[in-house]
DNA sequence: GATAAATTAAAACAACCGTTTAAATCATAC
DNA sequence: GTATGATTTAAACGGTTGTTTTAATTTATC
C-alpha cells in the first residue's frame, strides 16, 4: 500500500489505457510505461496479460454490485409489497453512475471500460458478465414483481434496454459533450441519474407492445 | 461485380471479422485470408488499414441513414403537425434493426459493428459519427417539436438513451440469447422493433425529472 | 495477337507483440 | 552483517503486425 505499490499502479494504468484505447489496442509496454514499472512486472504480479485484464474488472465489480444489492435490500425492506419501479431503477443506476465519476474510487475510467465490454472479443465478456449473475437475477426478479403484467421476454428485453441507456453517459464521456456543444455533461452525475430514472421508469412501465398476450 | 470482385470481398470479410473480434484485434492477414485475397490487395484497393476501416462503415451508413430520413419524411408529410413520438422512434429504430439482420443487405454483422463504435479509439469514432450529422439534427428537431416541454439538454440525453437501448439487441447477438436461455432472440426483428418503440416512446414522453424547469 | 493498364502474387522490411529467463536489487529477519 | 525471500531489472525469444517493393499475371483496347 506504499506509494511504490506496483501491483495497484499497474491496475490503475491498465484501467485507464483500456478505457481510453480499448483492451485489444493496449500493449503491456504501454501499461508498464504509464505505471513506471518494468515490462516483466505484469507477469510477475498477475501471471499473464489475460489475468491482468480480469483483475482490472474484478477490483471494481464486486464493490459496485454489492452496493447495488444493498440499495435494493433497503428498498425491499422499506416497502411492504414490491418496491416502486423508480426505486429499483435507482438502485441499479446510481451506484454505477457514482462510481464512474468518483475520483476516490478511481473508477472514472472503469465504467467507460464496462461499456466497452459488450463489444470485446467473446471469452472475456462471458467471464466478466458472469460476475453480474447475482445482480441480474435480483433486479430482474424485483422488476418482474413490480411489473407482473409483462411477459418474461418483454421484461428481460427492457432490462437490457436499461443497461444500454445507462451505458451512454458512461461510455460517451468524450463524444457526447463534443456532439452537444457541452450541453450534455456526463459528469453531471446526480442530474443524469434523475434523467435516467425518469426515462427508464416510464419505459419499463409502458404497456406491452402486443397488449401483454405473451 | 463479378465473383472475383476483390474490393467488395475484402469489405465483406473485414466487416465480418471486425464485428466478431473487434477492429483492433483483426489483422490484415486474417481479412485477406477470409476473402481469399492477397495481403497486398488491401493496400492496393484502399491504401491503408485505416482507410479500409472507414470504407467498411461508409458502405452501409449512407443507405441506412437515407432510409431513416425517408421514413421521417413520410411521417412529417402524413401528419399535419409534429408526428407522434412513436412514429419518430420507429423511423429511427426500424431501418437499423432491419439492416442488422438482412442477409441481402449483408449488414448482419454491420450493426453489431456500429455498436462497437462508441468504444473504439477516438479518431475513428469521430470520423464515422460525423456521418450521422444529418440524422442527428433531423431526429432531434423532430423530437423537440413533438416534446416541446422538454429542455434541450433533457431532449438530447433522451436521444442518447434511445441510441443506447437500440444498441443492445444489435450488439448483444451472442451474449443476450446465452444469458436468457434463448428467451430473448435478437434476430426476432419485428417484435424487437415493437418492443423498442413501446419502451422508448414511453421513456421519451416521461415527465422531466425536475418538473421541466430547465 | 501485340500493347498497355489493371490487378494479383510473393517476398521482405522494420517495428512491435506477449512471454520467458537470469541476474541484480531490495527489504527484512536472524 | 549476513542469509533469505520478495521484487525489480535488462535482455532476449519467436511470432505477428502494417507496409512496401518488385515481379508475375490477368484484363481490356486497338
Amino acid at each position: 500500500m506504499s506509494q511504490t505499490d506496483t501491483h495497484s499502479r499497474l491496475l490503475d494504468a491498465a484501467e485507464h489505457l483500456f478505457a481510453e484505447h480499448g483492451i485489444a489496442a493496449t500493449s503491456l509496454r504501454a501499461i508498464t510505461s504509464e505505471a513506471t514499472a518494468n515490462l516483466a512486472s505484469i507477469h510477475y504480479h498477475f501471471g499473464s496479460r489475460e489475468a491482468l485484464v480480469e483483475a482490472v474488472f474484478a477490483r471494481r465489480l464486486e464493490p459496485l454490485n454489492r452496493e447495488r444489492c444493498r440499495l435494493l435490500d433497503l428498498e425491499e425492506e422499506a416497502a411492504a409489497g414490491p418496491p416502486p419501479v423508480e426505486a429499483i431503477v435507482y438502485a441499479f443506476v446510481a451506484p454505477a453512475m457514482r462510481l464512474a465519476h468518483d475520483p476516490d474510487g478511481g473508477g472514472e475510467h472503469f465504467m467507460c471500460l464496462i461499456g466497452r465490454l459488450y463489444s470485446e472479443p467473446g471469452d472475456l465478456a462471458y467471464k466478466v458478465i458472469r460476475q453480474f449473475e447475482e445482480v441480474f437475477v435480483r433486479f430482474t426478479t424485483a422488476l418482474s414483481r413490480s411489473l407482473p403484467h409483462l411477459s418474461r421476454a418483454d421484461l428481460l428485453w427492457r432490462f437490457f434496454f436499461m443497461v444500454g441507456s445507462m451505458s451512454m453517459p458512461l461510455m460517451g464521456r468524450h463524444i457526447i459533450p463534443r456532439r452537444t456543444g457541452g450541453l450534455c455533461d456526463p459528469s453531471d452525475i446526480e442530474n443524469n441519474i434523475k434523467r435516467l430514472v425518469a426515462f427508464l421508469a416510464a419505459g419499463l412501465q409502458a404497456a406491452a407492445h402486443n397488449g401483454g398476450t405473451n
